[in-house]
DNA sequence: CAATTTTTGTTTGACTATCTATATAAGTGG
DNA sequence: CCACTTATATAGATAGTCAAACAAAAATTG
């Protein structure tokens, strides 16, 4: 998974003639731009290095982080969450289980499903691998003032509704599944 | 290529007890990080969709965006610039040479090097294949009154700052041995 | 109820990307 | 010349990804 993903081109730069301009018309966008790619660089090479010291691949890192943030997860919505097909999800979690960082179970209401839950060891692992990234962008953000936090989030949230299309399946984090089938063991 | 690059973990939500904080002091943090997570999700999307469109990969698209971008680029340094190694460039672009997008020259002066070029072939592909959700990014992003394109700006470069690694901590906690056994036999 | 369709997940086979390690070749300094 | 370094290429191995075919359980329909 490399990953590798920039997502955006490097500014065609072209500082010459910027006084054509009424510059800062034209250039506030590629600034952004060039801000939004350090970005995306910073945050790629992090996965890189924190798949690496965990000897995982990114994909299975990203599916463990996935797992731990929402708990036991159905293999097909593993599959939405980290943007993968069915197929891939399966041999993915098959690499997962074979090294005991994850386990399977079988619904038991609706027997089709498959959830996928993080063992002890699976936990262990992520813990192992701390991402420094992003605790470093919480650590500093905490210290900001709160005007300028409220200030980061407003942007951010906006970059966001400038880059989305139509709606931007937002991840993992707010679809999760429904709760027929309630995972690992707990039940009325 | 997992590509792939969500880069932030999900938030570990806990809507329950957002009273016992002063909120807003811990919670905006997580606000800022899923806003970038769907900044992430949102562009390694496009860069598929964007692929897609040329027939290339992810990692062929962004050698000619550099290429265009940079002008004649030594394989070395297009290593460097896509964070891959020499020898997965070499073979990237012995398949972009194949289908006649770039080619490469022998250096003159120190005749190891070699430069890759774009061909006008390669420049139309690229062309071919506008990217959208930069474009988008551009317009919407000119709209915008003066004040705020300056506020999000301003919250960009920021973010790059909290982010940045390399300059303010180099690397404290990089013995994090591999807690699990490696999967499928790969060394340390 | 039986027959059909839909949902959910796995398996298989092909393709590709990427890496490490090694090789080739050209410069550089003793 | 001889070692050493630099720049790129090649080979072999690992693995990730997908489409298509398959299987099983549930939902639907008549």
């Amino acid at each position: 998974m490399a990953q590798l993903s920039e997502g955006f081109d490097s500014v065609r730069l072209s500082a010459a003639h910027a006084d054509m301009w009424s510059e800062d018309m034209q250039d506030q966008a590629e600034v952004a731009l060039v801000a939004l790619r350090r970005v995306l660089k910073a945050t790629a090479s992090n996965v890189k290095s924190v798949a690496l010291k965990t000897g995982l691949t990114a994909s299975q890192l990203l599916v463990l982080q996935v797992l731990r943030t929402q708990g036991d997860t159905l293999t097909g919505d593993l599959a939405r969450a980290v943007d993968l097909k069915q197929a891939t999800i399966s041999i993915l979690i098959d690499k997962l289980q074979e090294n005991g960082l994850v386990d399977r179970r079988r619904g038991e209401t609706d027997r089709r499903r498959v959830w996928v839950r993080l063992t002890d060891k699976g936990r262990t692992a992520l813990d192992g691998a701390p991402d420094l990234l992003q605790d470093r962008f919480r650590t500093r953000f905490g210290k900001l003032a709160d005007w300028e936090q409220a200030s980061i989030t407003a942007s951010l949230l906006r970059v966001v509704s400038l880059l989305d299309a139509e709606k931007i399946e937002a991840s993992p984090i707010l679809d999760v599944a429904d709760v027929n089938d309630p995972p690992a063991g707990k039940k009325a």
